[in-house]
DNA sequence: GTTTTGTTTCAGAAATTCCTGAAAGTCGTG
DNA sequence: CACGACTTTCAGGAATTTCTGAAACAAAAC
């Protein structure tokens, strides 16, 4: 334990944030404080430190740690001659981006591409023209734009946030785009 | 009433699995399950059609329908000589991509964003001194995350669409924005 | 093989969210 | 202003999720 009890003003204004958020996000309050502890401690903090700061059970820890594995939003490491695990999350905040864009996308998204392929995949009957039509198209949109998550997601981080930072110049892009690549061909409504 | 009470295969197969996704989306069963059907249907349905075919009970439909009003995710129709409200959903999927973004963010970020202005504005004591400088990095990257939004929300879809389909080439534009712009600052780690 | 130090599981209590039917509200029309 | 057609609100029961302490588990040290 290295870790006082007492937080400053700052930090538990940070954390308890994190906490009243967590249900928007999809995760819980504790999951959320915990994560929150995590982000703004400059040494890994094992589950005892999270106990004594945060006041949640021992268990209770212990599954929110879990479950922030499970994302992927912590790293653990260790000390020369001590058993305990110790949690982190990464300097990188674009890593942290990265990671929550693909786990979200993984939970959210990807269950219902795959069962719109399925769906779409069987031949309509007549009384299920419409609908066979908005899946298909729901199909195609999310397609393109997980393939353009991909895409994004395989630039290293300098070029992604210069692309960010293109801001204003994205207009001109685009156009550039349109030259080089035939127009986009506008689905018949 | 319109909309016989029994649904086809396909379409009760989008249902409830957009019911099941709700709760990964942050709403509940219901909700997702009423707005997969008006994404389906052809035409606007009123409140009772709702009622007959998905069997739920009056008062949820009348919630759920007023949820995804506040979500900005239907739209409202009337029939000449008719006081009931016709709910449908836009035609045009990528506008439904846009509102999606748009109230998101509204929930998730901003409430987020708007914290971490204050935190960060109070000036740190020494105790503080990298969990304010965390917090800053996490303002800067979400005011740059969010300024990138307003402006992809300002093209057409066309321009959207095309700078999506895109893809492989960005890596050329990104570099066109390197040659243009000043080379990005790394900030000290 | 027992002790020590640490982690995980699990059943049920506590809290929260969801859903319903009944009652109240709204608004144009006669 | 009373009627009829439709919508919303609300209290409380049902279902789900979160949280806890106790017990089980694991693995290194002795």
């Amino acid at each position: 334990m290295q870790e006082t009890t007492a937080l400053s003003e700052l930090k538990s204004a940070f954390i308890l944030h994190f906490g009243e958020m967590g249900s928007r996000w999809g995760i819980n309050r504790t999951v959320g404080q915990i994560y929150a502890l995590l982000f703004l401690s400059e040494e890994p903090l094992c589950a005892d430190d999270i106990v004594a700061t945060l006041g949640f059970s021992r268990s209770n820890v212990s599954m929110g740690l879990k479950e922030l594995q499970g994302w992927n939003l912590v790293t653990l490491s260790h000390r020369p001659g001590d058993r305990r695990d110790f949690y982190a999350t990464p300097e990188d905040l674009w890593a942290i981006v990265r990671t929550l864009a693909t786990e979200r996308r993984k939970r959210e998204i990807d269950p219902t591409l795959s069962k719109l392929r399925t769906l779409s995949m069987a031949p309509p009957s007549a009384e299920d023209a419409y609908a066979h039509q908005r899946i298909t198209e729901a199909r195609d949109l999310i397609e393109d734009m997980t393939q353009f998550h991909d895409e994004l997601d395989q630039l290293e981080t300098e070029r992604l946030v210069a692309l960010l930072k293109a801001g204003r110049k994205l207009q001109y892009f685009v156009q550039e785009a349109s030259r080089v690549l035939p127009l986009p061909i506008r689905k018949k409504g």
